[in-house]
DNA sequence: ATGAATAATGCATACGTATGCTAAATCTAA
DNA sequence: TTAGATTTAGCATACGTATGCATTATTCAT
């Protein structure tokens, strides 16, 4: 191999040297790659030329010192076993692509979303998103000092501490009416014994879906029959379903899980280590409708969180805080999802002779 | 709300404010967040009382200005349904933070490499990780001359064009060997019909699990009974399937199918639609050992594909890259994985009447 | 105590770009 | 053609930090 610096090999090309190339000022470069500057026409062609020759690429760091602007937005997740977010993550990623943004991204498995942010911070990003993950009013309270938009994606913020924060948006689906009407679906199916498996007890996913269920429960004139905890977590919704169907005593006819993700793991318990038919002798009920549930597999009646419309939210919200500066304040914007009718609930024929359920509800209907 | 600038808000703390209150100099704060730099401890803790009073955090962007690292690895991924690369995703950026390294993440499921790595560069970013993508002879080109290492992951580069790049290294398991592996398992557990559903015909991960696949059969004395492809596509996957299966001919016993994204599918495919168990009708492997193939409903024979270890080696590798400046040329680790056993595949007991292997071949039905 | 060696500090500059301002060039309307 | 309006080009500066160099403070051995 040659030595270094061969003729024409220069590292670094900037904005001078394309300018030296092309006869003209420093910044005439700088306007030629600066969208709605005043460039003639015949002197950004000799520009282009100078730079593609060189192969010149504006510095996106010098150029964030000047403008303040990094067109990067920090992106926060917490795991990504559950394919609701890997399959968010290409959709964000995607959208904020297509204006001009683009990502840079955290994983916070094992460390806590605050270190984390204080690392993004560092980057001057233009806005944070935030999902699966919560952040501390502290944390909160450092964007909102920065100017930074931040919108939690899938989550709300708690109300312990400020949650007056203005600079602090969030998108959800509607978990709420989706934990109601899959209260609805399952007592108007005929389920008499009606489990849930929570969540991350924290979360306010879980708080939010837990509550519309037990709300819908309670408007049938019913009640959770079992609960047990899964954490968002694969192996710990099989002890939470071992842990409700314990052997020699009742079991639930039906469970609502608190995600997708979980119900897999339920399903497959029930299936090969308890050795029970869905529907026939347990129904289930999931909710997120991430791809796999509509797998031959498990064909899983789940709650739609519409993660397009989510997303679409999620970037205008960004947008408008990125162009109204200090305007708008933090909106909490709610997604309705549906719920998505499959296999994996059994629809139990209404008999005469039984008492069913709490008064009439004439028709067992399916709602959608 | 109140006016603007209020007393003790100012947008950019920037070192020199935190200098004038700590009534030392720029250079003293500089050198206090510059790991390795000379400073008293008592200006030490001066400054960085004032540092956590301003609430004051380096910016990333006048430092690589300076310095001319950036601490960001660009990381490209094509799709993320395959849960394979979830998984690496994750593994890859936790072990960059541990490292001080940030990741800029560009997902080109539309767009094309190319130009994503034409962004990428304007971040002048330390190394770039591609995975599910291939990048042109040009693109190596460019990050060679700037002196950017690239690191393909789970791909190598096609010997279209220049692959004599020298700054360009790849990270993958051990295909070849894998197919092979499988091959022998599928023959000596009684199999006489193995198909194979491939992946996208032109990456490298496709065609060197094939190859060793074949070379496997033909060490055995047979070959490949029947060929269609998947595309590495769920869906495209299942019509791979119903076209191994058209109903009045014979079918296969046994797929090796090229990832178990791909194979989860098939699997759905045979039971639900085409009315067949697995393995006491047809066995089926896949290839990467994705949680999920461990998941009661699959139970999936697969090759593994050791994450921690690729992921570890691409670390590595920029590292070495990083530090040794011009001296490491690019290097292909290839790393071994293993045949993972599930239930996927059925073991046919030798049966003294009849000939297994080798010769006969008893119906030369389908070829591909 | 004293000179030598070392550590700590400040000054000034450079990184590569965008942009306000001024001067020059071009255009428009009589 | 010419004055005025408008577009374009260049100069100079600022963004926020790191770092070489010179200077001063501190340590250490003798």
């Amino acid at each position: 191999m040659k030595f270094g610096m061969i003729e024409g090999m220069k590292n670094n090309i900037t904005s001078i040297d394309v300018a030296r190339l092309a006869q003209v000022s420093q910044s005439a470069v700088s306007r030629t790659f600066t969208p709605g500057a005043s460039v003639a026409e015949a002197t950004r062609a000799k520009v282009l030329e100078a730079a593609l020759r060189l192969n010149y690429r504006p510095n996106a760091h010098a150029r964030s010192l000047i403008t303040g602007k990094s067109r990067i937005i920090g992106l926060v997740l917490s795991y990504l076993e559950n394919l609701f977010y890997p399959a968010a993550l290409q959709r964000l990623s995607e959208r904020l692509q297509k204006d001009g943004y683009h990502v840079l991204l955290f994983i916070n498995q094992t460390s806590n979303a605050d270190d984390l942010v204080t690392e993004i911070l560092q980057y001057h990003v233009d806005g944070i998103i935030l999902a699966a993950t919560t952040l501390s009013s502290d944390l909160a309270r450092n964007c909102a000092d920065a100017n930074i938009p931040v919108v939690l994606f899938n989550r709300v913020m708690g109300n312990s501490g400020s949650s007056n924060l203005q600079s602090v948006s969030s998108v959800r689906s509607d978990n709420l009416t989706g934990g109601k009407e899959i209260a609805n679906f399952l007592v108007k199916s005929g389920h008499q014994r009606i489990a849930y498996i929570a969540g991350n007890e924290e979360s306010s996913t879980n708080l939010e879906r837990e509550r519309g269920f037990r709300e819908g429960l309670a408007e049938n004139g019913t009640h959770i029959w079992g609960r047990a905890t899964g954490n968002y977590e694969f192996a710990q919704a099989r002890l939470a379903t071992l842990d409700l169907f314990k052997p020699g005593q009742e079991h639930p006819d039906a469970i609502f899980v608190a995600s997708d993700h979980m119900a897999f793991s339920v399903m497959d318990t029930l299936r090969f280590e308890l050795g029970l038919r869905i529907p026939e002798d347990v129904s289930v009920v999931g909710f997120d409708n991430v791809p796999q549930a509509e797998w031959g597999a498990y064909e899983l009646t789940t709650f739609n969180q519409p993660l397009d419309q989510m997303v679409e939210a999620t970037a205008s919200l960004l947008q408008e805080r990125l162009s109204d500066k200090e305007k708008s304040a933090g909106k909490n914007i709610v997604i309705s999802g549906e719920l998505i009718v499959r296999k994996s609930v059994k629809i139990i024929p209404e008999k005469p002779d039984q008492k069913v359920l709490a008064k009439p509800t004439p028709k067992p209907k399916i709602k959608t």
